[in-house]
DNA sequence: AACGTTTTGCTAAACGTTTCGTTAGACAAA
DNA sequence: TTTGTCTAACGAAACGTTTAGCAAAACGTT
């Protein structure tokens, strides 16, 4: 690969007039930009952008750091932030952990020796998980539809439970009284929030909590079937589900299918999370929809802002409303069995 | 940020034994090496991955060049990448070209000046569009998914005219006639071979080709719902249509639901490319299914035996062969109209 | 004691940029 | 002519590593 000494060579020219024709960094004469632009053509240079890293001490690389790229929740709100750091020239490194912190870990390691610019995650831990580990003046950060308490950087997120009650009030007065739900990860902040949207849902209605209408579905497929048929063996069924998002609805729809119930008929399913193609297969999933791409887009927003210092001081929490959207997959609940 | 030099300083050794230390590259003695390591400690010393790139000619970095994170077929071809790199500790930047040419050719160039250690690429562009653009003894190409014939690198495809002659064949079986197909972006050789299969079933039963049934949906959602309007609007309506890619079916079966047809008893329906829920909800779409997970992880096997030496000479085209997945969106057709 | 040989660690030169400080030349004013 | 002020280009020192080559110490052998 020729460096810029050839082109130096080529054209005549010191290095470092090269060098300030290509970031226009210092005024050079007309004549001998064009010069060096001709060498620059005729070796056939491309800049190194590693050398030029090392340098400048900017990699133009921003990390993000989600669960698992096969979720297309996860999907619309990469699009959004690579939509943008596209439009600045920056490059995005990809990391899934599958919700494992230690995957997390390593991944955050090899993050820090690329030396990124910035990063956007969605952690896959707890609170306490990482005491220590973003010490101040690092490069800035901001959390993604999940967010750590003691962590102090920004963060977008939606209004969980806000999204959750809504749903669960749309179902209370549908006429149901006997609501499950499919929960996700424990340790999880939007596990919670949803939870407690349920929960307030029903506390409103004076609804008493009832804990085997709780299950987690560890936010998995294989979670979500399996609590789906836990509860759908329950003596007395509960007459709609709500699951907290979408990978633990379709195992749920799994479950429905292979017990041969009819949904809505049989029963009313609810989720967090909407995706393209529920809108047109039966049963049309009524959702609580989060705006996904603009989640991502405003997180590389923010990530910007500080980069370019725009914005300083406090951590901002940013958090958008989700939407329900009803379609056909809720209805009144069955006549009561004598 | 600690560099190198301060973890000598604080181990009292030079700046050599260090990094031999940290990389087991040469003899130290486990005195020193314990010395080394409390210092690494004491100081938070992490090493700069973008000095270590520079001097030692390689980033441990991949490209990946697809046309849209979106579709959950390249979302499952990511992960079947990642999983691998990931093991190697090698990072990947991801990019999505919406099947623009510009956009590809502009994150090729970002990629070549991250001098990244490999590309994986979808193609956007057709033969013609790629002359002189990968230089001999550049970093290895491997194509993935589609293939141009011009440029010699490996490929990991799939075997798409035996896929599309086999899903058109069941439809003809099925006693279909009027066969409809709605196709992808005409430069793409995804799309020539998926035509060609098609092709071939009709052909082999002296069945004529209806250009009126063939409509090009551009690989998108909306061409597709175009497409498939434009089809159902015919006085002689085909009896099935094939989509040639998962979101132009998610448009036909917009289209189908908008104009009040069943499927499958007023009209059969098949797709390339499966997914998740494609088998939950109804229809049960019958597609041909394809090892998108494999595809990624052989593709990155092909690149780091190249990587690492392990495989060298001519290109090689690896071709995965597809499945069809047959579930309950294609039926007989229905009884002729007098 | 003198001499090889091995062991162990260090010095210094890259890697390909950016950029600070300098210089050579041109020109104007004294 | 001298002096001073600009201008346009350059030389050289970073940036933080790896590594080839070298030297000093340690050891065994005669």
């Amino acid at each position: 690969m020729p460096t810029i000494h050839d082109v130096a060579r080529a054209a005549g020219v010191s290095i470092a007039t090269v060098s300030a024709t290509i970031n226009q960094s210092a005024y050079v004469s007309p004549a001998l930009q064009e010069r060096v632009r001709r060498a620059i053509a005729e070796v056939a240079y491309h800049p190194d952008g590693i050398a030029r890293s090392l340098k400048k001490r900017s990699t133009q690389t921003l990390g993000l750091i989600i669960s698992d790229i096969t979720n297309p929740f996860f999907t619309a709100l990469i699009r959004g932030i690579e939509d943008r750091a596209n439009a600045k020239g920056y490059a995005l490194i990809l990391c899934n952990t599958d919700e494992h912190l230690e995957k997390e870990r390593a991944y955050l390691r090899l993050l820090r020796s690329r030396r990124v610019d910035g990063l956007i995650m969605a952690p896959a831990g707890a609170t306490g998980d990482y005491d220590g580990f973003f010490p101040e003046g690092r490069s800035p950060l901001v959390f993604i539809d999940r967010k750590i308490s003691s962590v102090p950087a920004d963060a977008v997120v939606v209004d969980n439970v806000g999204g959750a009650r809504q749903v669960v009030e749309y179902l209370l007065r549908l006429g149901h009284r006997r609501i499950a739900a499919i929960t996700g990860l424990p340790h999880i902040s939007t596990t919670h929030e949803r939870i407690q949207g349920y929960r307030q849902a029903l506390e409103a209605l004076g609804q008493p909590l009832d804990p085997d209408l709780m299950r987690t579905g560890n936010s998995r497929l294989e979670g979500g079937y399996q609590a789906a048929l836990a509860l759908l063996r329950l003596s007395r069924r509960p007459t709609a589900i709500f699951a907290t998002n979408n990978v633990m609805a379709i195992g749920l729809m799994r479950a429905v299918a292979e017990q041969g119930l009819r949904c809505p008929e049989d029963l009313s399913v609810a989720c967090f999370d909407d995706f393209e193609w529920a809108s047109v297969f039966r049963p049309r999933l009524t959702t609580v929809a989060q705006p996904t791409y603009d989640m991502g887009a405003k997180a590389a927003d923010l990530l910007f802002a500080r980069l370019e210092g725009t914005l300083s001081g406090d951590p901002q929490e940013v958090v958008l409303s989700p939407s329900l959207v009803i379609r056909d997959s809720c209805a009144a609940p069955p006549r009561e069995d004598p």
